[in-house]
RNA sequence: GUGGAUGUAGUUCAGUUGGUUAGAACAUCAGAUUGUGAUUCUGAGGGUCGUGGGUUCGAGUCCCAUCAUUCACCCCA
């Protein structure tokens, strides 16, 4: 049989790895629950009739779908089969899909349990989405994102905290080179407004979020190819190019948008936002107006976030918004509102190993590794490695009796920081050789004293 | 879905205009060392050169196909 290998844009997590993955994981849930929101998690998979249409046509083609069980060719029409267009057989044959993320199984299941549910509901979610896209860099088709959503609640202390939460994630994470970018899907309709394309506004949005990427020529091309006239190209750039501090693009856009009543709504919640970031002690730091931020879902309505960290080769690393109608295309007859975000935790992964700024200590599984040379002393180790666990050291003993040098070399492998070594003058005095693998220093102990000071705070 | 690049040891890569038995480093294993690792020294194992076909006296090297990987576009975490 040939070499196994693994569906393309998939990864195994080796020990090394999950031990920093766990990291980041750590961090986002402790800041989530910090927060107030509570754990959900929903099946991989869903009804494909939940999962299409929520993002766009695109998005539907980026869906995983799996295959009925059972002889699902059955009952599928010859002359569908013969035209051999699969779109058209694809609903005969497939009624679940894998989740292409957690927002849309998060509005799906506050739908069904609306009865149980007190709201403002908060709830977190850390589970695997798969995208049947194309991988490349920072780009793969199973990847984990790490939701907090709240729904039932217009507030903007929403937004405000959502801001709070990338940063204290961040913080924890030690990346300190980062942008919030913030900006409102109000305030873009009041730019299709007063550039006079209100009929065209998805293409509009679409070149002017690759703004800071390819560059306002590119944009102007792009654009005069769907139409735009040079008039409202013009007037699209004198607002693009609002620089300043987030007050003076406010006010400057309050100027633009006299007709626009989406606009002004999109500036005055941006405005409060700000102003709440404020009242929580808060400075802005990071967080920057964007008025070119567009983001691709189509379901968000109000506020947009995106995070990039600053000086890495990757995509954004999180990004969510404030969506009004999403449980209404669940047939939910009263609008509920809902504002959220998501971090991903592959990318922030790829970001911190290319930064190189995971904390050292991650890897360390057990603190110690107890060595001994025959059966006696592996006898007399059982002993000991039960002393150190009773006193919650993780801790283990190496079960074969073979040289010491083997031993220790485990211990380098495994990046385990202390040993003890155990043999027949050890047993005998109970002082144990306690060795600290990293300086190469060894002392003689008795066991309480190496477990003090394994416990005592100062011990590395 | 569109376009480009790359496939040689477990890993990262050399390999000359096509020429004898395809190399290095790291990793692995063993020994130097019978109670002490990571630093030293010695040795060993490991390859259908992605796969299939073609050109040639001769192909890792050239051509075609195919698969895989990767980058960019579209889109996105």
């Amino acid at each position: 049989m040939a070499n196994p290998t693994l569906p393309k844009g998939t990864r195994d997590f080796g020990p090394a790895v999950m031990a920093k993955r766990q990291f980041i994981f750590k961090n986002i849930r402790k800041v989530f629950k910090k927060y107030g929101f509570q754990p959900l998690e929903t099946p991989a998979m869903e009804n494909l009739s939940t999962l299409t249409g929520k993002y766009g046509e695109e998005g539907d083609q980026l869906l995983f779908k799996i295959l009925n069980s059972g002889d699902y060719l059955k009952d599928v029409d010859a002359s569908k089969l013969d035209s051999r267009n699969s779109k058209s057989v694809t609903a005969d044959i497939s009624e679940k899909g894998l989740r292409y993320d957690l927002t849309v199984p998060f509005a799906r299941y506050v739908v069904m349990n609306r009865n149980d549910v007190s709201f403002p509901f908060k709830r977190y979610q850390i589970q695997p989405v798969w995208r049947a896209d194309r991988p490349q860099k920072g780009r793969y088709r199973e990847f984990y994102q790490c939701d907090a959503d709240v729904v039932g609640t217009n507030s903007l202390i929403c937004e405000a905290e959502i801001i709070l939460m990338i940063k204290e994630v961040f913080k924890g994470l030690g990346i300190t080179d980062y942008t919030i970018k913030i900006n409102h899907r109000g305030i873009l309709s009041g730019i299709a407004e007063a550039v006079g394309a209100k009929e065209n506004e998805t293409s509009l949005f679409v070149a002017i979020d690759k703004l800071d990427k390819i560059g306002e020529d590119d944009v102007k091309t792009e654009l005069r190819g769907k139409g735009f006239s040079e008039d409202s190209l013009t007037k699209l750039f004198t607002i693009l190019q609002v620089k300043g501090s987030t007050t003076n693009k406010i006010a400057f856009l309050t100027l633009q948008f006299d007709t626009s009543e989406k606009g002004q709504k999109g500036l005055r919640d941006l405005q409060e936002v700000f102003d709440l970031l404020k009242s929580y002690n808060e400075t802005d730091e990071h967080v920057e107006f964007d008025v070119s931020l567009a983001r691709g879902l189509s379901y968000y309505t109000g506020c947009i976030f995106e995070v990039k960290i600053n000086n890495v080769g990757i995509g954004s690393v999180s990004g969510g918004g404030r969506y009004d109608n999403l449980t209404q295309s669940f047939g939910d007859k009263e609008n509920l509102s809902g504002v959220g975000f998501s971090f991903g935790v592959d990318r922030i992964y790829d970001a911190m190993e290319e930064l190189n700024v995971f904390p050292k200590g991650t890897q360390i599984s057990s603190k110690v590794l107890v060595c001994h040379f025959d059966d006696e002393s592996k006898q007399y180790g059982i002993g000991v490695l039960a002393r150190l666990r009773q006193a919650g050291i993780a801790s283990e003993i190496y079960p074969d009796t073979s040289k010491i040098k083997k031993q220790l070399d485990y211990a380098n492998k495994k990046l385990i920081p202390f040993t003890v070594v155990i043999g027949s003058e050890e047993i005998q005095s109970g002082q144990l050789a306690f060795k600290n693998m990293e300086k190469g220093e060894q002392e003689k102990l008795s066991i309480d004293q190496i477990i003090s000071k394994l416990q005592s705070p100062l011990r590395s």
